[in-house]
DNA sequence: TCCTCTATATTTAGCCT
DNA sequence: AAGGCTAAATATAGAGG
């Protein structure tokens, strides 16, 4: 038979252009679950996708729809959002367990959580800034550049909006704590523990286990 | 035969639980496929979903990591083709402009300590955001700026006058998919349908014949 | 309700043009 | 390089527990 299907091997593709040609089939069939998602269940949707082939964004069903969406998620306040249904308790032990997790990445080299202990460390005045070496300078600059764009974005946002009470800020401590929400699906635990930079290095490959499993809920 | 899959019909689903029977699968199907995206193609992948069934926004791989694909989505410059038609840019450029001026002022004076600790309250949780209004955002962003400046001082000295440290920040974001649900809840106006679906006038659009005949071409 | 099952629908890798 | 084809792989609607 010509057209065999073999068994994908759920890793990085290695050829470029079959991974390109991958990419391209797999954007196209999101954007049309996408679709259909908004069409079935009457959700509104958004898609941007910034892929190495293109230079261009690539925005659906615009780059104005996107904006406008993405926009109304930043200014989505987490303690009225996200933080209001939690109980208290979880929502600590979450944070306790993040903030153990920083710890053990911090030694493991992970910059992210390193950097935002040492900013934190500078704002609480634990941490004198002058003794900071060259490189964390550079990475705490870095990351707070960062912020700042977030919280420009932001406000330029909030203004547009015309509604200066919702304050976004908490966006701060969300830096900190991963909320957890009722993920059920399948990459669970690496949400709470991993960093969004190293994931793919880490768990979140998909394993054909994972991925074939008809059934990957936690029950 | 008892498990009889139906046509399905591509509109909206009209009985409540089938709809949200539906959206919570097509969820699941949709993360894993962003996981196998960012997986096989190496591609950075985010997703926030925010349902009617759900007051709490989902956030995929975490609600930082969206945030951070995000922001950075945000940050890309608007030029040509994108913004056409839509003149946030020039909008935010004005803002920015004001920022800049407010930064100005801000920087003569001194009340970094207090700043320092709206911010920290923030980042402690301690701080009800609500109470924080424009001005208060905008000067913990000259804050934050200030203290930029504090450091890039150190850290040129430090390197004898290397290069500057303001990162652009463009860390990383190789795609950014954000599925966003019903907006109800919230006060943003609904401009956004409008653009969905003229959208779906063109080509993205879900008809019966697009997504239920899977090749019309041979049968 | 939420889960599991499974027949069927849909997606997509590899091959072709 | 873009688009078609096909079969294997995957997703999911509907039914039952």
């Amino acid at each position: 038979m010509v057209n065999m299907r073999r068994k994908t091997k759920y890793s990085l593709i290695e050829d470029e252009a079959s991974r390109k040609r991958s990419f391209i089939k797999r954007k196209k069939g999101m954007m049309k679950k996408l679709a259909q998602l908004s069409t079935l269940c009457d959700i509104k949707t958004c898609a941007v996708i910034y892929s190495p082939y293109n230079p261009d964004p690539e925005a659906w069903p615009s780059r104005e729809g996107a904006e406008k969406v993405i926009s109304d998620f930043m200014e989505v306040p987490m303690d009225d959002r996200n933080k209001r249904s939690f109980d208290q308790e979880r929502f600590l032990r979450v944070r306790i367990a993040k903030e153990e997790a920083k710890l053990q990445k911090m030694r493991t080299g992970n910059q992210n959580f390193e950097i935002q202990n040492i900013m934190f460390g500078c704002l609480k005045g634990e941490i004198d800034v002058h003794k900071l070496g060259e490189k964390d300078i550079q990475d705490l600059n870095s990351f707070i550049d960062t912020y700042i764009n977030k919280l420009t974005c932001r406000q330029n946002l909030m203004e547009n909006g015309g509604s200066s009470s919702r304050l976004p800020l908490s966006v701060v401590a969300d830096a900190v704590v991963v909320p957890v929400g009722d993920y059920d699906h399948m990459n669970q635990n690496q949400n709470q523990q991993n960093l969004i930079q190293r994931q793919k290095d880490d768990d979140l490959a998909i394993t054909a286990a994972d991925v074939g499993a008809p059934n990957t809920t936690n029950n």
